[in-house]
DNA sequence: ATGTCGTGGATGCCACGA
């Protein structure tokens, strides 16, 4: 008998201002789980009961003001490693754990890549960074006999069809060639872009700016993703990017990416 | 439209990050 699972992510910028928003998500998509970042709270400030309360749980690693990351899951978690293996990092921005369903083991991460805020800026070099940290353990995790899914905001926008003007924006933080090597590099040993995989050259995004009226004009950026190793994208079904969330009141500047799995 | 958010210091605005 196979499961149908839906697996999302969402960067959700303050889970304590984004509550009703999130639970209003749940509630209507019922996904199974949700890798979440930028909680922008500690892990004991967290807002746990109300996610309990609809069967969820929770891997949390959070931080103040800033960051935090966040596995929330209707299947219980096993084995929970916070931040990157073997990179020193002071930011919360990588939380990963496992579950088992019909005797297939399911290892999942949320990642919350650093923004880089400007290509000459020392930011941009700890992205970087935090990039090729990420390549080496997603090549070390890669393996046959488990479906790996790493979802979250890389922060990078890879292929001129995902930003709504390729000619501005091309060396700017967030699409400038150097991120997009390390993404591919990460893609190269063995991930998947579920949305592109699926969705061939349709445009859709899943970021736009606060500023300038960017959601009305549709000026935004792709830079949420499901990555998935071979075998994950062997049980893949269909992934979509939910645009409602972001319409909404008090929206979060992200909206949420979700790949539904036949395990 | 860099004419926005969210957080938090020590506030009754400002800095910071995005």
């Amino acid at each position: 008998m196979k499961n149908q699972i839906t697996i999302s992510t969402w960067n959700v910028n303050s889970v304590k201002a984004r509550l009703p928003n999130v639970l209003e998500y749940l509630k209507e998509y019922q996904p199974d789980v949700v890798l979440l970042q930028e909680l922008k709270c500690q892990t004991p400030d967290f807002p746990r009961i109300e996610f309990e309360e609809l069967g969820y749980n929770l891997s949390i690693h959070g931080q103040k003001t800033y960051n935090g990351v966040a596995i929330i899951s209707k299947f219980k978690v096993e084995d929970v490693i916070t931040g990157i293996p073997n990179y020193a990092d002071e930011n919360s921005r990588y939380i990963e754990g496992y579950f088992v369903l019909n005797g297939k083991t399911i290892r999942v991460a949320s990642v919350y890549v650093p923004n880089g805020m400007d290509v000459n800026s020392e930011k941009f070099g700890y992205k970087k960074q935090f990039l090729d940290a990420l390549k080496n353990h997603l090549q070390k995790i890669n393996k046959y006999d488990e479906l790996v899914i790493i979802g979250g905001d890389y922060n990078v926008a890879n292929e001129d069809i995902d930003v709504y003007d390729p000619k501005s924006m091309r060396g700017q933080v967030c699409f400038h060639s150097d991120e997009q090597r390390k993404f591919n590099e990460i893609l190269n040993c063995g991930y998947f872009d579920m949305f592109r995989k699926q969705n061939g050259d349709k445009q859709q995004f899943s970021w736009w700016d606060y500023r300038g009226g960017a959601w009305q004009y549709n000026k935004g950026m792709r830079i949420d993703y499901i990555l998935t190793n071979p075998l994950a994208a062997d049980h893949a079904v269909k992934t979509e990017i939910i645009t409602t969330p972001r319409g909404k009141e008090k929206a979060s500047d992200h909206t949420p990416v979700v790949t539904t799995f036949e395990v």
